[in-house]
DNA sequence: CCATTTTCGTCAGAGGGTCTGACCATCGTC
DNA sequence: GACGATGGTCAGACCCTCTGACGAAAATGG
């Protein structure tokens, strides 16, 4: 991921940029909020939980990691309290991840937070870009997220 | 960077995907050519050595990391024979961090790879799709990236 | 219906990346 | 020259992630 001499940088490298500053703020503004012991792998593990509980395993297939990582991470959002496990009425050896209410909270603030910095993208780049932008990178998803 | 239960995703995780996807290209690319004991961290340091050296500082605040480090990356790309220090002419405190000759070889390798990718990118979106991302990606790093 | 294989999850151990805090040497300035 | 600012290192800690080994339950297939 070299930055070129003359100011051109690759696509990936660009891609960066927005995403880190996506991160940065909601981390921000989660612990200015009194999540302060949220982390941003623990972030990601919880945002694929779906609403009616997900499995580890396919959380960790999504998130790209090991059942290991996930597990560990799923521990500590547990000991947070963000979330909890409960068992799987269709599968004695898995256990379902759901939200838990302090997690509820989190994903609302959070999607909030989200809306707010695509609102201030939009304002910087206008409307019509914006669109075009977020049609770009859907394709672009296609070819680079191996799940889906 | 939760996933909204509709499929609409935050731009801040749409970029990830593609910045993801380079990333993951070019360390793999690099390792089957030989280069295997280098990492995402020591690149993302590594791409910000000038021409000429640059100091650690420098390479740090770029970087967005501590002097501790980015001095523990220089370490370890020093030990690989990547780079190495040379005692800064104009500053008895400073060291400049340069690229070796194993180094350049990667910084060619990595140049080529970037340009593949990309040229499967714009394969996959068109010219003109791929030339309006580029440009919305500068114009939003205006505004997400601390560093110019 | 049982044996084998697969899947779900955990435990244990290791290595890498990053940070905070403390510290020394040198530079620049008054 | 004294003193604050700057470049860099050392030490210690925490988090993230991986590999390997394993037990329990489910799925498969005679």
């Amino acid at each position: 991921m070299t930055a070129e001499p003359n100011g051109r940088q690759n696509l990936g490298l660009l891609c960066f940029y927005p995403h880190r500053a996506m991160e940065a703020r909601l981390l921000a503004t989660l612990a200015a909020a009194g999540f302060d012991d949220i982390t941003m792998a623990q972030g990601r593990i919880a945002a694929r939980i779906g609403p009616a509980g997900t499995r580890l395993t396919d959380l960790a297939e999504q998130a790209l990691v090991t059942k290991q990582t996930a597990g560990h991470l799923v521990d500590q959002l547990e000991r947070s309290g963000y979330v909890r496990r409960v068992p799987d009425p269709t599968d004695g050896r898995a256990r379902l991840v759901r939200m838990a209410e302090r997690g509820e909270q989190v994903v609302h603030l959070a999607r909030r937070v989200e809306a707010e910095v695509e609102a201030e993208w939009t304002a910087h780049l206008g409307e019509e870009a914006t669109a075009q932008l977020r049609a770009a990178l859907e394709r672009l998803r296609e070819i680079t997220d191996p799940y889906r």
